[in-house]
DNA sequence: TTCGAGCGAGACGAATTGTCTTGCTCCGTG
DNA sequence: CACGGAGCAAGACAATTCGTCTCGCTCGAA
């Protein structure tokens, strides 16, 4: 039924800041997400927005938070590489039964590259080609069931 | 808002049939994707919940339907293809501004190939520089990734 | 001790998704 | 022509998700 869903918008904002600024306490984050007005006022509910976005980051493993100090801190344990390596892979699994190569392909296809670009990339899946002679290739694929 | 929704997982499934099948009446297109057994009972709800699908398929104009002969048929009008480049495109606007390089980046550094992948990648890397180094444009001939 | 900020739990409405029901229309057969 | 069944459109429905917000409780500093 439900496909573990991925990162919301509105969570991936929380971890745009984290990863900007390193360990966030809920009210700095929700100063920084919710840019309304200075005046402290309303952000009380803002504040518990966050917070419950925070919780609900917490359940994906995806931030830790440090109760030590009493303001408590948010930190992101993943990283815009890592969440972007899920991505992928969903979109590889749910489109080309895991393998990662069509995706390249599309890559390759669709996006325009500089002529630098296209270079630094021959020269890199020439890498991968002697890395590749030389060791045994184990390829990961498959439908890793999510949580 | 949510914006950009995807295909979702049942969809896909209609779309994998039509990819596969061509053409497909709403029954056929039921009777492949149900099968319970074949007794034409209960099938009735069956075939209005994959109408249904179809229909949102319509909506995001994903595929059409030739109402012209009695039992509709439905047809698919992007390929796997253009649906894995929408879905990258999405990653890259989500976590890269839009930009694709990084994406490939994350796909060499993380996927592990096949050394026929690799083969492959460098061919295509290398048409891509050919294109590039004479600025003629040329049409990328479609070979088909067995799988 | 008191008081306010921090915090957790949960309610909420809106939106999405897969399923199923309800009627309507159309066409061939008798 | 009547009728009966298949095709079809529309929408009801429950389950889930997501962003927001409200409620009380707890803890620590003044």
């Amino acid at each position: 039924m439900a496909r573990a869903r991925d990162v919301t918008e509105a969570e991936l904002a929380i971890l745009e800041v984290l990863w900007e600024c390193g360990e966030q306490t809920v009210r700095d984050l929700a100063d920084r997400l919710y840019p309304t007005d200075a005046s402290g006022a309303g952000g009380n509910s803002e504040s518990a927005t966050v917070q419950k976005l925070c919780e609900r980051l917490e359940g994906k493993e995806l931030v830790v938070a440090d109760r030590s100090r009493r303001p408590k801190r948010y930190r992101a344990v993943v990283d815009r590489a890592s969440l972007t390596e899920r991505r992928l892979r969903a979109v590889a699994d749910d489109l080309h039964d895991g393998a990662l190569a069509p995706l390249m392909s599309q890559l390759l296809r669709g996006g325009s590259f500089t002529t630098d670009e296209i270079a630094s990339l021959r020269e890199e899946v020439d890498r991968l080609a002697a890395e590749a002679g030389k060791s045994s290739t184990q390829r990961s694929r498959g439908k890793r069931g999510r949580r």
